[in-house]
DNA sequence: CTTGACTCCGTACCATGGTACAGACCTTAT
DNA sequence: ATAAGGTCTGTACCATGGTACGGAGTCAAG
């Protein structure tokens, strides 16, 4: 363990190496020391199996629309066993998601009735344009 | 007709003022002259109808999730009634969508059941945060 | 023991969609 | 005629999530 070099890292998320350096600064991820032949601040910083699952994991929460801010506190949450307040999030997020979901979807539908009338219509101005005008 | 300041305007579409100057900036509403009792540069501008349903337009496909480049590009699609164009545009979005939609489905559902197993288990680390990260 | 690839670090820059001034000007009511 | 409040213009700044780059250090192979 603790065998991979930065850019390993970065390989095993799928993400590049200035990702995970910004990950670093944003404090989603650990900066492990130096280590080198010649002590103090030489050397270069190896990653291990526990970076590796970090990452992905903020992968997957980013996915699942958590922002960076909200990971941070995920796994500050994690550190400190805090199920109530992880959950709390867990659930905002889901509203949040519910509600953006449903928006979509009625944007989808209301873009692909317009697709459909373009195609129909023949005369005078294109339904795709007009129909997000009111009236 | 165009009787409405930039104030009036700004609120007929829901928006800010600045956020109204950035869109002109950007393109997307009409900079009409500025008219007043000295003739050239001097006076105000004003509003109609036209600016305002432009403006609504510009929220209603902005919620259908383009970007203001690309409704940039729908309302110069309009000028020249480029229908090939603005259906193409439209496909492509509704594929966008759907694939958005199908990932935050996809987040929302994992993150429900996971709540509930934080409910559920009493021992042991938090799902939520064990979940995202792969075994 | 040199060469080439990679790392480290700081800082700067990018896109997107705004938001916030400052200082001059204009309009409207009193 | 003057004061209050809105407008105009330019420029600067904001958050979010990165991406790029220069210059120095380090490591591994030949």
């Amino acid at each position: 363990m603790r065998e991979l070099t930065i850019a390993g890292l970065a390989r095993a998320g799928g993400v590049g190496v200035e990702t995970v350096r910004y990950y670093q600064r944003r404090g989603l991820l650990e900066t492990p020391e130096r280590l080198g032949s010649m002590g103090h601040g030489s050397g270069v910083r190896r990653y291990g199996e526990q970076d590796v699952r970090r990452l992905r994991f903020i992968r997957s929460a980013q996915a699942a629309g958590f922002t960076l801010e909200q990971i941070a506190e995920l796994i500050a949450l994690d550190a400190i066993d805090d199920r109530t307040r992880a959950r709390e999030l867990a659930r905002e997020r889901i509203a949040a998601l519910d509600a953006k979901i449903a928006e979509m979807k009625a944007a989808r539908d209301a873009l692909s009735r317009l697709a459909r009338a373009c195609d129909d219509v023949s005369g005078g101005p294109c339904p795709i344009v007009t129909a997000f005008e009111p009236q």
